[in-house]
DNA sequence: TAGATTGTTAATCGATTAACAATC
DNA sequence: TAGATTGTTAATCGATTAACAATC
């Protein structure tokens, strides 16, 4: 894995130029520039050239970057080319409103981009077979055997933080690589796993400071 | 302000020293080193000494920080020895699960250091008037009045794309100074403001790079 | 060709880490 | 006093920005 070479914070931005590429329309514009798409993204023209050039050479000089090549190019370079399953662990509020959110205006964007919700899992016998926006619910004891037979490799964590080093070891062990964290804990995380936190209370905490 | 002295990074660092020395009894034990705090925090003893020089000396040489003062003294840095007015706009799913989210495990985590939300607000005129774990829901017109009135100065947006953009100007125009939003958007920033960016679709995507 | 815009290198900036004198 | 740990300075690291030759 030489995927160490990009830096983290350059895969953070591909998927907002990835958003704003895919609001035009490229039969009626199909050649943007490094300075329009700053200008929609906020991120200066040079900084675009330069995380795009850790991956190849997607523009012609003088000309600019031919919107159908280089939406293709990220895609491909995100794994966004083929469907990505993704898992969620915890119906709470969260979770459900989660799954509802994947399923409404922001499903299509997600199915756009290969990534479909597979399987919720939760461990309160009430909600085992529900279905939340089209997503079946299982017991947490067959996490293993599903995130295998599924092949889920991304999953969202919406688990009290009482559970969640337990459960995210458990998803590990299963073979999944990448995690949208919830709960409000600071997980131990092996080499070569990724997981991205979104942790309101933090958020919420480190916003008073400006108010 | 000379606030901008601060990088943005220290700030967000300091809740989590909070929620870290709020989980020891500081009857049991009185002290803590920067080397335990890090320990905790999976931050460096260093960079946690750097960041607190920021804001004054806490510590006592040769002995470690005693873990009372430093609470309230993090406390007070980040507001948060005051009460903090939050409201949060557009209760769909998210906006449902996000009040319920501040009602329950963690309402105490967030009441006891001060955040406490005091309205929702929503066009829909279904939901004006109903009471979502104790948070009343205002039409969004009374926003101005509202902001002013309950002196909310932190806004939760939970709207979709589409409005997010007028609404988060109403809000700045009324005096809200920061923003946790979850809108799938680029908002245009007026200088003073702070918004914390809650974008799920960008973090799923970027983590099916990892996937 | 002239103008435009890329890809890339070098310069700058800012944050993290190392190290240690100060001192409890 | 001796040992421990802070507060702070200097060194390092990494990311952003500026600049420009290459070239369409």
């Amino acid at each position: 894995m030489r995927k160490r070479k990009v830096p983290d914070v350059v895969i953070n931005r591909l998927p907002l130029y990835l958003r704003v590429l895919a609001e035009i329309d490229p039969e009626q514009t199909p050649i943007i520039s490094s300075y329009e798409l700053g200008e929609r993204t906020g991120i200066t023209p040079g900084q675009i050239r330069k995380d795009l050039s850790f991956f190849g050479v997607f523009g012609k000089q003088g000309v600019g970057y031919e919107i159908t090549t280089l939406r293709a190019e990220l895609c491909r370079i995100l794994n966004l080319d083929r469907v990505v399953n993704v898992g969620l662990v915890g119906v709470g509020n969260l979770g459900e409103a989660f799954l509802r959110y994947g399923a409404g205006r922001q499903k299509e964007v997600l199915n756009r981009e290969g990534l479909v919700i597979k399987a919720a899992f939760d461990q309160d016998e009430q909600k085992i077979g529900r279905h939340i926006a089209g997503v079946e619910i299982f017991p947490v004891w067959q996490m293993p055997e599903l995130i295998a037979r599924l092949k889920l490799t991304i999953m969202i964590l919406t688990v009290p933080a009482g559970v969640a080093q337990e459960v995210f070891d458990t998803c590990v062990a299963g073979g999944v690589k990448a995690f949208l964290n919830f709960a409000p804990v600071k997980l131990k995380i092996p080499a070569g796993i990724r997981v991205h936190h979104a942790d309101f209370t933090l958020q919420l905490e480190s916003l008073a400071y400006y108010s």
